[in-house]
DNA sequence: CCGTTGCAAATACGTCGCGC
DNA sequence: GCGCGACGTATTTGCAACGG
């Protein structure tokens, strides 16, 4: 018996078929045309519906008579055993393409396996799964990770709210003390520590020159994110605080 | 019983690196 | 440059399990 067509296909395009990764890929198609040499299960229809009788010959494993009807039939069809074999190929072929095409998609999702080795090889398929399996491992120390980050961060917002609730308590005790009104800061006092925060940053911003409106506007943000920053505030602010402060025990001196 | 499907072994082929 | 082995991949084929 000779060699059945798809194995004479695929010898040959074993042959003109590159099998390096980059020569597979400028002729991705190749696969196809040996496959579609192969006789299918319709293409080999004029036996097909056939061979169900016969006489076994004992010759062959298969216990169905088919082979028998090979044998009767054999110049002008194709015999059961052949149809047989090659659905079977096909079917393996297209099995093969599935696992292909799930390797394919495995390494779309798999960052590390997106781009190609040094020698510009695409990966192995061993080297796809190892990858793989590296990643889904990063994957999960990653999200242990972040669980445990959002734990200690639970953890810390409870502290802040059982420190909020003391302050606020402390607050409430101060503002029922007796005499707390004595004690407390005027609108007049409150005013002058504005007014000469104010009158320090003025300081600043009038130490720009710009010629129209226009530029006046460019400048105002570059001009906040320099001089309002939170931590150049708060110094501003603490040492206003001080100075006054000593002002004010001055004056309850010399009154 | 027969077709289908999945798996594994055998085989073939291309490519690469290495020693000569 | 050539031969050779290792490696990766594709293909074929036999076997077994399963379902209609």
């Amino acid at each position: 018996m000779s060699l059945p067509h798809g194995m004479i296909d695929s010898v040959d395009n074993m042959k003109m078929e590159p099998s390096s990764p980059t020569d597979r890929d400028r002729f991705p198609f190749s696969r196809s045309s040996s496959t579609g040499s192969l006789h299918t299960l319709s293409s080999s229809a004029p036996n097909s519906g056939e061979g169900q009788g016969g006489v076994a010959t004992g010759n062959m494993s298969s216990s169905s008579g088919h082979d028998d009807e090979d044998s009767d039939n054999k110049s002008s069809t194709i015999s059961y055993k052949e149809r047989r074999r090659e659905a079977h190929t096909q079917a393996e072929q297209k099995r093969r393409d599935a696992i292909k095409k799930g390797y394919d998609s495995l390494q779309d999702l798999v960052p590390t396996c997106q781009q190609t080795d040094s020698s510009g090889y695409k990966l192995s398929k061993a080297t796809v799964l190892q990858k793989s399996i590296d990643y889904i491992q990063f994957l999960l120390q990653q999200k242990k990770k972040q669980e445990e980050e959002r734990n200690a961060l639970r953890k810390e917002v409870v502290a802040l709210r059982i420190m909020q609730a003391n302050y606020e308590q402390i607050v409430k005790a101060h503002q029922n003390q007796p005499g707390q009104a004595e004690m407390r800061v005027s609108d007049e006092t409150k005013f002058q520590v504005f007014q000469t925060v104010m009158d320090q940053l003025f300081l600043t911003f009038s130490n720009i020159s710009v010629a129209n409106f226009a530029e006046l506007s460019a400048c105002v943000i570059s001009w906040l994110e320099e001089h309002c920053k939170p931590q150049a505030l708060h110094q501003l602010v603490v040492s206003i605080l001080q100075q006054l402060n000593s002002q004010m025990m001055q004056g309850n001196i010399r009154g």
